[in-house]
DNA sequence: ATAAACCTTGGAGTCGACTTCAAGGCAAGT
DNA sequence: ACTTGCCTTGAAGTCGACTCCAAGGTTTAT
């Protein structure tokens, strides 16, 4: 699979993917003879966990660190999982902080709903 | 109350503070006779607000803009119902992605629990 | 065989959100 | 009066994460 079909894919542009290897977020992809990137199904599932991880605000730096351990092998077990705990903690607090945001939005435009409610009601008097 | 007591109370630091009254994220901030910030209850509403929207991915663009509407007074409560309305849809997408990607680490440290086991039982074999 | 549409790399540029800096004013304690 | 600590402003600097650019190679269609 070359770049721009990935990019399609994941709707992530070919720069960002160039980007996240570069900087080892995801492990190098193998070329064509051309010296073109053909991402295999190992890589798009990287590339799933990266973007993932990024839409959840986990830093390049976070998935640099994973990788590099994921390639140390077996004996990195133990310490992938502590930093995926770690990133879980971080996360679910994340989660909280906008559960909240969302329940305080909501409220004030359930407020707005009745004050511009009671607006058109004074503007059709 | 001083900036730097808000600073404390909110665990935001002064400068980002003044960032936000400079940027026109929250309305301006009156002062003492000796030119200092004194913040009222008001200001410190605007700020929780700020805090949540901003925790929550909110850009400061979006701030100003509600802030803006809410200068120019009561005929832009629909805009700011609608602004709002916005803002929630985002952030409920937002939740749900984070969400997501909180089942998928979950699942895999998971994984990785059963896999560490199976790495220490060999071990102790 | 030539153009159009891909791809490559290295490096520079951008953008949002701070953060730091420089130069200086006020204020409370000794 | 002097030091220490907090405050002010405007401007410049930083940082993470892209994003764009230049120069050039490949492939496909005409």
């Amino acid at each position: 699979m070359k770049i721009k079909e990935v990019s399609a894919k994941f709707n992530i542009s070919a720069d960002t993917l160039r980007y996240w290897e570069r900087e080892g977020a995801i492990p190098p992809v193998s070329r064509d003879k051309a010296g073109y990137r053909d991402y295999d199904d190992e890589d798009l599932d990287w590339i799933t966990f990266a973007k993932c991880m990024r839409e959840a605000g986990v830093s390049i730096e976070y998935l640099i660190e994973y990788l590099t351990l994921f390639k140390q092998g077996d004996t990195t077990l133990q310490a992938r999982k502590d930093l995926l705990g770690e990133q879980l903690e971080t996360i679910a607090q994340r989660l909280h902080e906008i559960q909240h945001t969302y329940d305080l939005i909501k409220e004030k435009t359930e407020h707005y709903e009745a004050h511009v409610e009671g607006y058109h009601g004074k503007l059709s008097q």
